[in-house]
Formats: C-alpha cells, sequence, structure tokens
DNA sequence: GTCTATATGGAGATAGAC
DNA sequence: GTCTATCTCCATATAGAC
C-alpha cells in the first residue's frame, strides 16, 4: 500500500491540476504552478523532480479516472435513452471540474509526447455493436431519427465537450454573462436529449 | 496600397498557419517554424523581428478572415434554415483548411494575451433578436423542436468545431480510421440539419 | 536577403544552507 | 522540507560576414 502523500506534495498535485484543467493555461510554467499554490519553486521539484514528471502524474491520474468512469457507463445494462442521460450527467459534472482537460489530450496527441499508453482503448468494437442496435431499435420504435452510432457517438461528445471548452467562443459569439452562461448548461442536458430522441 | 510580400515573407506566414492551424502544434518554435519552412531561422526575425509579432499576424488574419466571412452569412437575408446549410458549409471548408484554429482562439483568450481585439464583435444583439424570430417561427409552423436562439447557436458551434478540434478524442472514441473520419465528416451537414428541422 | 556566430533571457533543474 | 543561489539548456533575438 502507498503512503499517503504529505500535504504539501498533494497541494502541488491539486494546484496543477486547477492550473491546467480549470485555467486551461496550457503554457504554464513550474514557477506559475509555485505561485498559484504559494509555495517555493524547489518544492515542485523536490516532490515530482521535473516538470514533465509532474505533468503526467496529474494527466495521467485525470485522464483514467476519466475512462474508467465512462466505461462502466457504458457497460451498464441500461435503455440508451438512460445511459445517453447517464453520460451527459458524468461528463458535465466532470467538465464542471476539469473543463480544459480535453484542450490537453488534444494537444498531447499532436505534440511528440509519450503518453498514448493511457489513452489506448478498451474492446470498442463490442460497444460500437451493442451501441448500435439499441439506436436502430429505437429508430424502428420511431423514437429516434436514424443515425449511426459513430456519428452518434461525435454528436453526443461534441456537444458535452465543447460548451465547456470552447466556453470563450460561444460566450464570445452568443454575448451573455457569466451567470447566463452558467445557467445555459444546467439546461443542456435537456436540449441535448431532445435533439436525439423524438418524444422528449 | 500595400507592397507585395516577398516570397520568403509569404512562404514563413504560409508555413506558420500550417503549423500552427493544421498541425495544431500549439508549443511550436521558430526553429519548429522553419524547418518547415526550410529556410534559415534567422529569416523569421528578418521579416517579422519576433515570433509574436509574426504569431499575431497570423493569428488576426485567420480570424479576421473568419469573422468577417461569418457576419455576411449572418445578416444574409435567407431562411433560417438555408442559413444554417450556408453556415455549416462555410464552417466546415474553413475547418477542413485550418482544424486546429480554435484551440488557439480557446488558448490565447486563457494565457494573458493581447489580441483581444480582434475578437470584439459587432451587433450581437439585433442578430440574436432576429435569429430568435426565425428559429420561434419555424418552431411553431412545427419544423423545428422548440429552442432558444442562444441553446441553437451553442449546439451549431460545439456540432461544427468539435468534429475537427477534437479529432483524435472523436476518433479515438469510435475507432474509425482515417478515411472512415473523412467520409464521416462529409455527412456532417445532413445530420446536423436533422438534428434541428424535423422534416429533413 | 540569407547565412553563421553570438548574445540575452527565461525556464527547468540542482546544490547546499538552514 | 523549504529556502536561496546557482547552473544548464534552449528559444528568442541580434550582429555582422557574405
Amino acid at each position: 500500500m502507498e503512503t499517503l502523500a504529505t500535504d504539501t506534495e498533494q497541494l502541488i498535485k491539486d494546484t496543477a491540476k486547477k492550473v491546467f484543467f480549470v485555467d486551461g493555461n496550457i503554457h504554464a510554467t513550474t514557477q506559475d504552478i509555485a505561485d498559484a499554490a504559494g509555495i517555493n519553486r524547489a518544492s515542485i521539484h523536490y516532490y515530482y523532480r521535473s516538470r514533465k514528471l509532474l505533468f503526467d502524474k496529474v494527466f495521467t491520474e485525470a485522464i483514467t479516472e476519466m475512462r474508467s468512469k465512462m466505461h462502466l457507463i457504458a457497460v451498464q445494462n441500461l435503455p440508451i435513452r438512460e445511459k445517453t442521460g447517464e453520460f451527459i450527467d458524468f461528463f458535465f459534472e466532470k467538465s464542471l471540474q476539469h473543463p480544459y482537460l480535453e484542450l490537453f489530450v488534444i494537444t498531447e496527441r499532436n505534440s511528440n509526447n509519450t503518453l498514448k499508453l493511457a489513452m489506448t482503448e478498451i474492446n470498442k468494437d463490442d460497444m460500437h455493436k451493442e451501441l448500435d442496435n439499441e439506436i436502430q431499435k429505437e429508430v424502428a420504435k420511431g423514437l429516434m431519427k436514424p443515425i449511426t452510432a459513430n456519428h452518434f457517438v461525435m454528436t453526443m461528445i461534441s456537444l458535452c465537450s465543447f460548451p465547456f471548452l470552447g466556453r470563450s467562443i460561444v460566450q464570445g459569439a452568443i454575448n451573455v454573462d457569466d451567470e447566463t452562461y452558467s445557467k445555459m448548461l444546467t439546461e443542456r442536458k435537456k436540449i441535448i436529449l431532445q435533439l436525439f430522441f423524438l418524444d422528449v
């Protein structure tokens, strides 16, 4: 069993997550993180030895947590409508915590880096087939418009990610204040379900 | 009238746009750009004096072009369905050219930087009111599900941006090869219109 | 206008005092 | 464990030869 992290060690990790995934400051230096945590920069090196090791740690932790939870939702034996609802709930809850996590997933992939392992996937073929079956059943019942599983997933992820990740763009386009925008986010689940399901 | 840029000057600008907005390499150095252009790094400084000036130039150029075209589409006197179609066409065409442009818009806002001017908007209140009128007319005719203008715009931008910007995430989630993914993108216009308009 | 050589500054990383 | 001082390295930027 792992020993518990010291307060400072934990503080550094939490602060790094905040700076990266909450503030979305992709160019943040170790000094930026130290300042945000109110600690000396050398302490970061004392606990994590290098910026890259710290980053890999917080990044892998965040991704792994997200993935495993999403997988749990995906394999649940639930009607697609409920599963979709749970997916939205989970994604929104995570995005409120870490609105810019996806930004780092995207840019990490575009750079050379070596975190591909944490991003490898599980049994996707089975999941795809089952999802497609579920959708086509709903379509046959006239409860969904015809759509393939792949387009369904692409649409879902886009709708769940972008309002958080691209908040500055969307908020600029519709010209609303922070409070109004946050209120809109709470209304999104209903909006998304209405787009997919004809009788919502 | 401005004098024409030299070949090298133009090459640098085009290459910078490619590295930033096509490859999505957000951490690209001047050396990376010089290598990609096959020129000496000093030439970048000769023509643009600093990395920041070069970046500001290509970024502002790309944003301004996008904005003005989108504004032209928005103020057109066209039924909402046609306008939506034109918006999708334009956005997809632009995203094929510069899939990661939005990535830089987002990260620029999150950092300190001074490019806010290029991002200021025009007459949004009028546009919003007119868009909302158009939507509610369609809703009344039973051709659209009820939705507010703000949610409509949020949904539209999300669906047009994310499949490009978040390609690595979506492609990983649905586990398809590059060719299949590109083919899916060509089908998106229809998918998006079907989500909004009941009789498509 | 393009190159090589060099200077400057900043970020990461370490050593050593406390 | 935390701090200051220091070292290294790399990216930006400039100077000057060609």
